[in-house]
DNA sequence: GTCCATGCAAACGATTTGCATGCGT
DNA sequence: ACGCATGCAAATCGTTTGCATGGAC
């Protein structure tokens, strides 16, 4: 049985990247919380370790993203966003409350929707849906 | 019949903003260019007005988005750009030249398409597709 | 002992702001 | 004459870099 600290060490271990305090625990907040910006996660680290300085949370969120551990998500009126989550998914984003959730979708059937569309092969894609979400259709 | 200053220059007007040069020619470059950053405008601009200020940049570049005249465009691992298309379209984007190009859709069937997928009623979207262009496949 | 990560401070680049000037109406 | 846009300089913000220290292997 693994702990998840053991399989976050595990997944930066297997990268050749040393896994410490630090980083564990930025890798923790961006599972936990989804979408964060860099702002975000340096207050939050800061929680745990208070001694922490912003050019640590700048420098691991490069390696981290450099070793595809986490990836960068760019979308219109959004400061950069990290997400752990790397498995090709898309986002929806409520208009109002503008809260981000991931959609997973089968990857070969965006692709051919959009082959067929435009008459070139697409390799990947980048998608945010804009819609209402439940809470904020009251 | 209009020129295009004139066609410019209205559009400007209709939204209650004078239509100086350094405006006029801020459009025209965006238009004749398609997806462009901060520091092409400004390298561009100063070719005709070499007094123009960078600051006159981004203040004009602020004001035409809040106005609805250009559009900032994101797309990972590139910095924002700005469009005067606002007729939804998708962007396609060679993953090896990195040149972007228009694709227009009828918005209402990717609307259709997305939604039966997510189960959920969507307003908009903003989609960045990676291919290889003809040019790069050799 | 070596290597790498950290924290701090300084440097840097990009963007914004304040202000005096000047143009267009 | 008035209001807004401009250009300049300074201020600010976000991000990166250099370096001395310290911990893990």
């Amino acid at each position: 049985m693994l702990t998840k600290n053991d399989r976050l060490g595990k997944k930066l271990k297997d990268r050749g990247l040393k896994a410490t305090p630090q980083r564990l625990i930025l890798l923790n907040i961006i599972e936990e919380c989804g979408h964060v910006d860099i702002e975000f996660l340096y207050k939050r680290l800061k929680e745990t370790i208070p001694t922490i300085s912003i050019s640590t949370v700048y420098n691991n969120v490069k390696k981290l993203q450099d070793a595809g551990i986490i990836k960068e998500v760019s979308i219109s009126a959004f400061k950069p966003l990290y997400e752990t989550n790397i498995s090709e998914h898309i986002h929806l984003v409520c208009i109002k409350c503008r809260k981000i959730i991931d959609f997973y979708v089968d990857k070969e059937e965006i692709k051919k929707f959009f082959s067929s569309i435009t008459k070139k092969e697409i390799l990947s894609f980048e998608i945010t849906l804009f819609y209402l979400c439940e809470e904020c259709k009251d």
